[in-house]
DNA sequence: ATCACTCGTGGGAGCGCTCCCACAGTACCT
DNA sequence: AGGTACTGTGGGAGCGCTCCCACGAGTGAT
């Protein structure tokens, strides 16, 4: 039997309204199969999903969005150029994990760059047109006016690394202070007594944090603190380098380095070998991340390892939870939802 | 003056409808402003301007979507794993390419990955609800179903190699026939005489073209077939290095290889380490792409360089033409729009 | 038997647009 | 004067869904 032939303009997707009849059902049932409601009969039900299967039915995801007032999109927002997307294996990892705990859902991911004043400006319209239902963001500095916008247009968001202590936004984050105390305390148990540490980026939080890590595990050893030890970085690899060559400079007798990220450490390894200092006979390397970069490296690099894969799960987790409650009036920000990690050491021969 | 309180669930996000009632005209006054129809006076579109201003009026994309039948969204579709994906820099330029040739417009941008088989079901039923106006294919082997599903579909779509001399769809490509040419009249020119070739994957189309290319230069410089130089790679470090390997033993006289990658001229170089070979004084060596490797490599490597980058900004501009091509009922396949892009060789010390 | 539920179901209303037809106004020809 | 052609405009219809109210049938307490 032939189908009713092509009313619509695309010749002939079939609707709801078609699968209904089909089934010799009402539009609300077919509407109720589809969705998965629990209040149907079996037998409607069965007859139903054969009228989709024969007919090919695809549900119209502009009717849906339009009449629900939904989109089942979310969107992962990279505030940064696409070139440090790609270049750091942390943003893959965590499109993995996203995508694997995405692909039990309905949801759809976007990848969305937002690295100049160029594409800051177009996310904020398309945020302004609620296209996505929740948004995930990873790599926010502290000044970053994203999340208030997200806060204003009241759309569901999660952050991957919380801006400050005080954070509002529900969050993930992998132990940095633990994850430095770890890096530390290992150095100290292989006998280092001068341990420096690379920064990262003082406007991350997680910087921060690594930071407290580092003082904490040197002085609950009974070290003194000394300032001098600590130099800024930037995540970089230039950065790193550069602040090996300053540590060199001002402490000649430092024994250990502990950098806030594997790139970082490239950079000072590149530092100390240019200072004629051997790894690790002269100076032992920590870095963090347990990245490619860290197993490549010569010698290998002994690196703090962060789940970033289950991270990314989380944030989804997060995220469609937090899109879900957006039913009743419920009064958000008392149970603040952040999720920590814990790290763990990998020891290479760097330390 | 407060504006007319909220009556939609979401709070009150302005209507077209409203934008109208707010500059005194009609509805279908508005919409032809929004859309930049020229069919309006300039008196009516500042007043209508003015007002989307004040109520700061986005459209809603799912209405617009349902009414016209579009979704002004494109994806992107890498049948390949996550990991390849980020570790050949040939899809981040691609990549840039898209993006920055799409940032003048109102498409979006979806990226989606088709690793698996159970992403490949995924992406069937999101082409089959139409949520995209077009797509761009990347990296299609010749057996892959993909275009014949798009065909059918009636979706349009650009393929980045073309799949055989007889494509159908419309394609960006660089002049691999050329490439290759270049590369070995290159080799040639600095007085090589028995120069090898490592082929790619022999389903791709584009090693296809390579080989020929390589062929030809050949016999016009008055040399004499010999099959016994070729040995087929598959894009790979370690197809690289077994071919290369295969080529010594067959072969102990050449001195010189042209390689279908740089993938595959980093394996081939580590046999050729391996076997004791200098590059390039007992043997020259080129690779194709001119990627990262390539000036990375020790020594550097001679690589012929795609325009990548243009190659995603082209595929965009006949996507683009393909998909405002779908009002008339033209006939298609007629005008085949078929790019090919020049490449240039870039020489370094490695030939 | 009556009332009070619950369950499964049908279908009206409406989401916010675009498309297109109708119509008033102006201009230029016969 | 009437015709014809355009230009700018208003608003009805309809895109394919979801939401929700209404309704009949079944169930159990009264």
């Amino acid at each position: 039997m032939a189908s009713h032939g092509a009313r619509g303009r695309s010749g002939g997707r079939p609707t709801l309204e078609e699968v209904a009849a089909r089934a010799g059902v009402g539009r609300g049932t077919v509407s109720r199969v589809i969705n998965g409601s629990p209040r149907v009969s079996d037998a409607t039900r069965a007859a139903v999903e054969a009228a989709v299967a024969e007919l090919g039915y695809v549900p119209n995801t502009a009717a849906r969005a339009l009449a629900a007032n939904r989109t089942d999109a979310i969107a992962l927002v990279v505030p940064e150029p696409e070139t440090r997307f790609f270049s750091e294996p942390y943003f893959s990892d965590i499109l993995k994990g996203v995508g694997a705990e995405l692909s039990d859902t309905e949801m759809q991911l976007l990848l969305i760059f937002a690295g100049g004043d160029r594409e800051r400006r177009r996310l904020a319209q398309y945020l302004a047109a609620h296209r996505v239902d929740g948004v995930l963001l990873v790599s926010v500095h502290a000044d970053d006016p994203l999340p208030d916008l997200l806060a204003q247009l009241d759309i569901p968001a999660v952050i991957s690394g919380p801006r400050s202590a005080a954070e509002t936004l529900p969050s993930v984050d992998s132990d940095n202070y633990g994850g430095a105390r770890q890096a530390v305390e290992h150095l100290l148990s292989r006998g280092r007594r001068r341990v420096a540490h690379i920064t990262g980026r003082l406007d991350v939080y997680g910087a921060q944090r690594r930071i407290e890590g580092y003082r904490d595990a040197l002085s609950d050893a009974g070290h003194e603190a000394d300032e001098a030890l600590i130099e800024p970085g930037d995540f970089t690899e230039e950065g790193g380098s550069r602040a090996m060559a300053a540590l060199l400079e001002r402490r000649p007798d430092l024994d250990a380095v502990f950098a806030a990220s594997d790139v970082t450490a490239a950079g000072a390894r590149q530092a100390l070998r240019e200072a004629g200092r051997r790894i690790p006979d002269d100076v032992a390397l920590v870095g963090y991340d347990d990245s490619a970069i860290a197993r490549h490296m010569e010698p290998p690099l002994t690196s703090v390892r962060q789940p970033i894969e289950v991270m990314g799960r989380r944030m989804i987790d997060l995220l469609l939870t937090e899109v879900a409650d957006r039913r009743p009036l419920a009064s958000r920000g008392l149970d603040r939802r952040q999720v920590v990690l814990a790290t763990e050491l990998v020891p290479r021969s760097s330390s």
